[in-house]
DNA sequence: CTGGGGATCGAG
DNA sequence: TCGATCCCCAGG
């Protein structure tokens, strides 16, 4: 059998209804390309945020402002911005341009060669044991730490060379959950909307 | 549980 | 201009 090389999942897959493509990026692998080298981590959780209709979203309702213009920008882009003070969370602009949506990523599990980078990121002790790869970046502050995300990769296209997801496959036997979404006791009756997806497996 | 920390944005 | 609020985390 052929040795499968993951691809680079292309603007097609990010120009979709944002919860399909929330849906769909669990299981794929996050790679941000630094100078100290290659950082990897699976995505094991994502949100779904729409300014047309959620009142979660920053972009609600349709709201351009210099921070939310990104999210109405081409699909498949960065949109990073900070919160509270000193964390930064991580989303993907999807849908068309003109419609103002992301997905947040809040979960991953590193991967790879970068490990000991990605832990170092984050102030952990290396190498790090198997349970504490998977609380290294669980969490949408800790992974931008742990995987260098800041303004700095704000507005990067993921269908470039230095930031990206690559096609991997879900783990056999895994199944994803869909809950309500974290922390956004102010949006309402959008509290409910179940636009979590969490991947679960016997390890996870 | 609580404090830390700074950008953001709408109100005035 | 000001200040309430924010898609959070580490430490107690």
């Amino acid at each position: 059998m052929q040795t499968m090389i993951p691809s680079k999942l292309p603007r097609t897959f990010y120009a979709r209804p944002v919860l399909t493509v929330a849906r769909e990026l669990v299981g794929k692998t996050l790679v941000h390309v630094t100078e100290a080298g290659v950082l990897r981590a699976v995505i094991t959780e994502t949100e779904a945020y729409d300014g047309t209709c959620d009142k979660g979203c920053h972009a609600y309702p349709y709201k351009c402002t210099d921070r939310t213009r990104i999210l109405f920008g081409e699909a498949g882009h960065a949109y990073i911005y900070l919160i509270y003070g000193m964390y930064h969370c991580f989303n993907i602009v999807t849908n068309e341009e003109g419609y103002p949506a992301g997905v947040l990523i809040r979960a991953v599990v590193p991967i790879g060669d970068g490990l000991e980078q990605m832990a170092a990121l984050r102030k952990q002790p290396t190498p790090p044991t198997e349970k504490q790869l998977l609380r290294l970046m669980n969490g949408p502050g800790k992974l931008c730490q742990g995987m260098s995300l800041t303004k700095a990769e704000n507005g990067f296209d993921l269908c470039g060379d230095r930031l990206y997801v690559e096609d991997t496959q879900l783990p056999e036997g895994s199944q994803i959950l869909t809950t309500p979404r974290i922390n956004i006791d102010y949006a309402e009756e959008a509290k409910a909307f179940l636009w979590r997806f969490v991947l679960c497996n016997k390890t996870i």
